[in-house]
This record gives structure tokens, sequence and C-alpha cells, in this order.
DNA sequence: TTTTGAAGTCTCTCC
DNA sequence: GACTTCAAAA
């Protein structure tokens, strides 16, 4: 990834592997004691840009020095990409020797081990992951099965059902509590709601499938299980160390993974930062990271205050962002580095004039030398680019939209990932219904008499040709048996081979595609670069399984231009840019209702987290910031009108201090004497010059 | 009875 | 723009 050399703190060089690392001279003190600590639990409290990773990286290291085998080494972190970083770093420090670490996410570990003990464990080994659109399609059919549905108009939705249920598993909060808590309107159907969530779980046991959820509760219950099964042991000496990375956006089922875990031993190491927990809504705790010291007794507890990222006027802007944070380790975070402007706060009058600031201003640093991919633009939901990614594109800026799995979401391609998953599991319900329901003349009740008769024979081959459609769904019935019928037919492993299952099934879909959709070129498209990813796996499984545990990053990992060579500026929600820093930063959408977002206003914690969240955005910035927001937001919603907006309550009064303000003026007036085609783009830019001088004048 | 098209309702973050 | 609900068409 992003390599290159800066001018500033030490950070590891890419030079030839070597065999001894110089600790006292690569790390400060905190980062020492934390890297070379012994045995046994350890905490490490690390603020922002304090060199969390690098000091992991340097601990990695140290246990290979001292003799630990690199297999024998778990690095759990958030995502696959910090994994790989992480795992790249450790092999320029010490060489091919770290090459056996294990390095991955909580749940694509549990997708290893389940492949691998689950057959044991009595657990299927050739189950099909859901993705969190597949299961909620599931649970929308024992939505249906239960019948409640039909008769009572506020039964909750899917989507709702499946948060709820999702929420259980992974915070152990019973239902009846959840509901009390949050839905409060769906209390009267607690009973009906056990149901539909009992039929999920037989049909997720009975079809050979497996959520996200449910990832991590297998894997807890094979550590949990008794001595006399003997496998929990044997998982837990798998590994003499386990680090974790982002310990404050691990759950309960999480922290019992762990525990189980380290029966065998205690050489346990966090690293987090309760000032960034930022996936409560995903049944993350902060109090993992809070009580850690008390689950593990004698933990010792390192803390990193001294941050090597930003400059000191941003980090007085971010440190005050968040002394308004209640519950928290304290800690003051302060830098050697001199210098700096204060970051900005932009107000613009509207959400073009936003765009149109960020877009000139990006152009301005990029002619003062910062490359495209040092900068970034965040904000707190992926569709909050839709207006920046139409001018970034108009203005031939290349950019890369990291977070939002979007393509993956994709209706159209769904419905092609359903024949491969009909293949690889016979009684993947979820993927039936979907591709039965496209085929012309079959809708709901041919696709539930399908499946039916399907189960009916046992799942086998041969079920679906059996089964006789109504006459005018008989078409399509027959050219969908010839396709299955026909990749079934020649197995094999040959390169490639996916991709051309891929357009053997096209062959049939893009038809169907045209048909239904509108916008076809776009996504007859996504379907070119599916097929181009899926001819890069060894088969269909592997496939499969990755595209559900490690889904493509950003628009670039999806195969097709900008790889990481290309000065590409990011896009990114201010979730997927945790761990991230770039020179320059862009905060888009300051706007009181959206950053903090609306919904989240009703609960006092959930604004906490929207705090901690816009923190770590700000806090991505080395050298430059700028929080924006429009004055005025276009509001579609109720009977188009402007309405006037206000900045984000999390800029209070005493924040704002440490910006400097810049108010962008009305469009109209000052470019009234330009030449007729010229838009006020110029204008904003004339206009920050003679505000600052030529901006942009940040001792580098 | 089943499918399909059209109008109407919200719209987050991610493994 | 995607999903749900409802009414017309086959």
């Amino acid at each position: 990834m992003s390599s290159d050399p800066r001018p500033y703190p030490p950070r590891e060089r890419a030079v030839a592997p070597r065999r001894t690392v110089d600790f006292a001279a690569e790390l400060n003190d905190a980062q020492r004691a934390a890297a070379t600590h012994g045995d046994g639990p350890l905490l490490i409290v690390a603020g922002a840009g304090t060199g969390k990773t690098r000091t992991l990286v340097y601990r990695v290291a140290h246990l290979i020095e001292q003799g630990v085998p690199a297999a024998r080494i778990l690095l759990l972190t958030f995502t696959r990409r910090a994994a790989q970083e992480m795992l790249a770093r450790a092999e320029r420090l010490v060489g091919s020797h770290s090459r056996g670490v294990h390095g991955g996410t909580f749940h694509g570990t549990a997708h290893r081990l389940l492949r691998r003990f689950g057959p044991e464990a009595g657990l299927p080994g050739d189950f099909t992951i859901l993705d969190q659109g597949d299961a909620e399609d599931l649970m929308q059919l024992s939505r249906a099965g239960a019948g409640v549905a039909d008769k009572t108009k506020r039964f909750p939705k899917k989507a709702t059902l499946h948060h709820i249920y999702s929420r259980h598993v992974n915070t152990e909060i019973p239902v009846g509590a959840i509901l009390r808590e949050e839905f409060p309107r769906f209390i009267e159907f607690e009973e009906e709601i056990g149901k539909v969530f009992a039929d999920y779980t037989r049909r997720k046991q009975d079809r050979n499938l497996v959520d996200y959820d449910d990832l991590l509760l297998y894997w807890a219950m094979l550590v949990e299980s008794e001595p006399a099964r003997a496998i929990g042991d044997r998982i837990g000496a798998l590994y003499d160390h386990i680090l974790v990375d982002e310990y404050q956006d691990t759950n309960v089922l999480q922290a019992r993974i762990l525990k189980g875990m380290c029966r065998v031993h205690r050489n346990l190491t966090v690293v987090g930062d309760d000032a960034q927990s930022v996936y409560a809504f995903r049944g993350a705790t902060i109090r993992n990271i809070l009580d850690f010291p008390r689950d593990y007794h004698g933990a010792a507890v390192v803390t990193l205050e001294q941050n090597y990222r930003s400059t000191q006027p941003i980090l007085d802007a971010t440190n005050l962002l968040i002394s308004r944070a209640e519950e928290r380790y304290s800690k003051e975070l302060y830098t050697r580095r001199t210098g700096g402007e204060r970051p900005w706060l932009v107000t613009a009058q509207d959400d073009s004039q936003q765009t149109r600031f960020v877009v000139d201003r990006i152009l301005e640093l990029h002619e003062e030398g910062i490359p495209l991919r040092e900068m970034a633009v965040l904000f707190r939901a992926g569709y909050m680019s839709a207006e920046l990614e139409i001018e970034l594109t108009a203005r031939n800026i290349p950019f890369d939209k990291w977070g939002g799995l979007k393509f993956l979401e994709a209706a159209h391609v769904k419905d092609v990932l359903a024949f491969l998953r009909v293949l690889e599991n016979p009684r993947d319900e979820v993927s039936w219904y979907r591709l039965l329901l496209l085929m012309p003349g079959i809708g709901e009740t041919t696709a539930r008499n399908a499946i039916q008769a399907m189960a009916e024979h046992a799942w086998g081959h041969e079920a679906f040709g059996r089964f006789t459609p109504p006459p005018r769904a008989r078409e399509a019935h027959g050219a969908l048996v010839q396709l299955l019928e026909s990749l079934r037919a020649n197995p094999g492993a040959e390169e490639g081979r996916v991709g051309i299952e891929i357009g053997r099934v096209r062959a049939l879909y893009d038809d169907i595609l045209k048909e239904r959709y509108d916008r076809v070129e776009p996504r007859l498209a996504d379907l070119e670069r599916l097929q181009a990813i899926a001819s890069g796996y060894p088969d269909r499984t592997t496939f499969l399984s990755a595209l559900a545990l490690e889904p493509p990053a950003s628009t670039s990992d999806l195969g097709f231009g900008g790889d990481a060579e290309d000065d590409v500026l990011v896009l990114s929600t201010a979730h997927s840019a945790k761990g991230r820093e770039w020179d320059a930063v862009f905060l888009i959408w300051a706007v009181d209702g959206w950053f903090p977002m609306s919904r989240a206003l009703g609960d006092e914690e959930q604004i906490e987290e929207e705090r901690r969240l816009m923190y770590v955005a700000m806090t991505r910035a080395r050298n430059h910031l700028a929080v924006t927001f429009p004055l005025n937001v276009y509001s579609s919603r109720r009977g188009a009108d402007y309405s006037f907006s206000q900045v984000s309550r999390f800029l209070d009064r005493g924040v704002r201090k440490a910006f400097q303000r810049v108010v962008l003026e009305t469009p109209g007036e000052p470019a009234a004497a330009e030449p007729p085609g010229i838009t006020s783009t110029v204008d904003v830019r004339a206009m920050l010059r003679a505000r600052f001088g030529g901006a942009g004048d940040a001792p580098g």
C-alpha cells in the first residue's frame, strides 16, 4: 500500500530484511515497553496516531526474535486490509520469519477454524456463509412462514428483525430487553418474534447456512466446549500469543472467544483506544477495554500518548472535541511536531458550493505537491459523497471510494451469485428463492412449491428437474435446468473456472437483467468486473466465502483500473477511514442531523458514539484539515424547499476556537464581473487566496 | 390464482 | 434508489 517515505518521525523504511531489531532506537519508551512485554496479559491504550500499529508490528517482531514460531502467533484485526498491512510491515522488520503469522478478522479466523474443526464438533464442513442481505432474506422467509406478518401491519420488517436477532447474539441481551429499550412499539410481538427467530435458526441449520453471527457463536462454542471433547483445548493450544487490534470495537461474544482461546496460556495483547469506539451498532462494547484489567488480573497497562501524526493545531482541535466525551481512559495527546496552521471550518452557502470548495482546494494542494493519494474526503455515510463523485468525474480527478459494500449488495450481482450458490449448496433456500423469482413466469407461489418439492426429494441434484412447473413457467424452468446441469457437468479445477461459470450464467441471465432493471449498462459492467474477480480464485467455494468475508473494500479492489500505484484521491466513510491517515483530510457535511445523524439524536450513548466517530475522522489528518458544512440544505423530503442548517453540535463554541473560520460568499455576487460561462468556482479560489495570501501556507 | 407493474415510503456505519 | 404495498392484467 502506501509506503512512501515521509519527511517526519521514525517510520520503518523499506530496507532489506534484517536479523536484529533495534527496539531502543526505533520506539519511544512506552512503545518499547509494550512491544517487549513478556508473557501475560497486556493492554495498550493507544491514542490516535500514537504508533499503535507500529507497536503491534514491533511486538510481533519481538516475539519472533524471542523464538516464538510465527505460526503460533495470531493477530486479529478489524479489516483484512489492516492485517495485510501489519504482516507486511512485520516482514520488513524480521524478514520472512514472520510469514507464518496468522492474521485476519475475527470472522475470517472463525471461518478458517470452523472449516477445520467444525465437522468434528458436529457442524457441517461445507456450509454457505450468508452475508447481511442473505440473512435478511432468510429472515423474511421465516417471517412469512410464521403467519403473523400478514395479519398485523406493524410487525417488524425483515431488516429490523435481523437487527434485533444479531444484537441479541452479539450482546447476549435477552430479546425482550432489546425490544423494551430500542423498539418499544414491538413489545407486543415478543412471543411471535421469538417464534420467527426459532424458525430462522432452524432453517439455517437445515439448509447448511451460517450467518456472520454464527461464525462467532460457533467459535465461542468450540473454545468453551467441555474438556471431554478436548476441541476447546486443541484450538486453544494452536497459538502461544494472541494480539488483538481495535479492541474497543469488540463485543462480549468476541471477549468470550478470547477468554476461551487463552485457556491454555494468558498471552493476550489487546490494543485499543476507547475514544475511537465506533461500532456499538454492531454490538461492540466499550466495557471490554475499560474492564480489561479486571477481567485479566495482573494485566500490564501501557498508555501511548505521543502523537506522531498530526500538527499541534490539529491535535488541539481534536483534543478539545473528545474532551467533551464521558467515560474514558484519560489521555492528552501531544506532539513534538512544530508549526502547522489551524484547521479550517468552512461555511458554504449550499451543498454544491461545499463540493466546489473541496474540489478546488484539493486541486490547489495538489499543485503544491501533495499527491492525490495523500488526501481524503470523509463523510458520515456512503451516500453523502454522491454529488462530489459527480463533480470529480466531471473534472477528471481520479478517486477511489472506500466503505459501503454497494457492489456486492447490488441486486444484479446477488442474482448471479445465487446461481453459483445453489450449485455449491443445493439446500441454499435463500439463493433458490432468489433465482427462481428471476425466471419469467415464476412468482412467489411457484418458487415456494419448487423449493418444497426439492426438500421432499432430499435436495438431490435432479430434484429441480423433476419438479413440474405451471405451463407459463415451463420454458424458464427448462432453460434453468439445462444451465444448472451444464454447470455441474464439467467439474475440475482449471484456471479461471469460476469466471467461466459466471460467463455461462450470464448467457441466460443478461437478458433477464435487461428486462428487469433500468440503467442496464453499468450493471452489465458490474458483472464484467465480477467475472474478472472470480477468475482470480482457484475454486467456487473459496470465491464465495471470500466474497462474504472479505468484500472488496474499495472500488479499485474490484479489479479494474486504479491499482495501488495510481495517484488517486480517497473518498471514505468515517468508519472505513479508521486506522488510516492522510496528509490532508476534508470532513464534509458537518451538519447537525447529518453528523451526528438525526437517527442518533434520541439516545445519549449514540450521540457519544457519533462524537467519537467525528474524532476518528478528524484525527486522520497529518497537516491539513478542513471541516465543511453547507448552510442551506436542499431537502427533497416534504415539498421541495431549502432549510437552514446548523453546524454539527460537536463543534460547539469552545471547539470552534481551535479552528479558523472560512465563510464562502454567495456564488452570484462576486461572480458578477466575470465573463459568462465561468462558474463561481474561480471566485472561491480567488477568495481563498485573498484571505490566506496563497492558501495552504502550512510549513511542510 | 399468480404475476407484474405502479405508486408510495423511507434512506447509516460493517464483518 | 431500493423496498413495500396495492391494484390491474394474464
